[in-house]
DNA sequence: CCTGATACCATACATTTGTATGATATTATG
DNA sequence: CATAATATCATACAAATGTATGGTATCAGG
């Protein structure tokens, strides 16, 4: 049986490897040694770990399917999309999680979340009605930045505005007032990152529901 | 040691596999034990089975990591987002790819990618300067769609207006006029199905290659 | 032809991971 | 309370999968 060329197997492992990695599929070494009608878990073994050793393939030892691609890419997580948290603080929303948003930033990061936007009091910057905003807790927020914020109990997106020690929120949209909460009963839950709409059926995760 | 609720943990359980199946990493059995302190596999297994029996989970027997989304479900997939086309078609743009957007998309189409929007023409549509569209090409386009059109080898966002043979090309600003773009000099590149705007700094995903 | 590098093989072993059996504890409900 | 359904545990075993060792075959270049 002839062999091939020098290299020509393992950039063919690669597209593989790369295909069913980004599939969501990892392989396992013997799946790959049958793809390509390999004799032995070593032939594939050994052309993987050049992959590794070449940075094109990350591993986690021991590891069953333990191949990765590297770096950023297929690295995007999901961002939850909270329901109506309206009706109280934050840690009961997060029970209630509507769906999944693919997004960049570290899944094991609660920091992140979406929140669907009801209501057009921010549409003057460009915050329509049923768009989702994709927020992050911070421990500082800034005079212009859009924020999440709680006012007695109940959740709205504005701008923020510090003078002194006091706060306005302030609505984008000369129909509404600006807000003067009391700082006792104002909660910022985060800053607005992102805004997202949708204008086809919405393509998120469903979450479940029993 | 208290048990949860009939079913809490089971729909925790299944929003940590959808997540981690979303994001191609199949946890084994041990990891979800892990992850919900169980002290037993057969624990986490059982619980695994029966959201197989529900059908809310895939799965394929003995094979390790077996679990799977079950039916055809849409991936986490990278989004090109494609610089200024306004140079020329669009074949020419894909040789000049920006970056990557994460995305999610029902089908193998290649026929998605991502533009960024120069003007303000359709301010009052939400869609601001420098926010980024997210662009399906389809065959056929309705009357109301957004759309993204070459008009004399200039790319442009606007809503589309079918009137007997005539189309239109309607900005949403009323300071930009309507454009009545002859038949034979119109492409339409494709429909804008999402809109996204980043309010912070993004590192977008580098291009790669094999 | 010689030689190093690369591709490939055969076999054995270790670890991870899925599966099976059998039991106890808690919850929901009439 | 009585009962069924569900959640959980403990332990053992089997299969899948990663790892290791030592070898042969083919390629590429001097």
């Amino acid at each position: 049986m002839a062999y091939t060329k020098p290299g020509e197997t393992r950039s063919r492992i690669y597209q593989f490897m790369r295909r069913r990695l980004l599939d969501g599929q990892p392989p396992t070494i013997r799946e790959v040694q049958a793809k390509f009608n390999m004799r032995s878990v070593q032939s594939a073994r050994s052309q993987l770990n050049m992959l590794v050793q070449e940075g094109l393939l990350a591993k986690e030892p021991g590891k069953a399917r333990g191949y990765r691609l590297p770096g950023k890419i297929g690295k995007n997580t999901l961002i939850p999309l909270l329901g109506s948290i309206s009706a109280g603080p934050l840690n009961t929303a997060i029970e209630n999680i509507e769906g999944y948003l693919p997004g960049y930033l570290q899944s094991e990061d609660d920091s992140i979340f979406a929140l669907r936007v009801r209501g057009d009091s921010m549409i003057e910057a460009g915050i329509l009605n049923e768009d989702i905003v994709v927020v992050r807790q911070q421990p500082e927020y800034s005079t212009g930045d859009i924020v999440v914020a709680l006012v007695d109990d109940e959740a709205t997106v504005k701008e923020l505005y510090r003078k002194a020690d006091k706060v306005q929120l302030r609505p984008r949209n000369r129909e509404y007032p600006i807000l003067l909460p009391d700082p006792d009963n104002l909660v910022l839950l985060g800053k607005v990152v992102e805004v997202r709409r949708y204008l086809e059926g919405i393509s998120l995760e469903e979450s479940f529901d029993g």
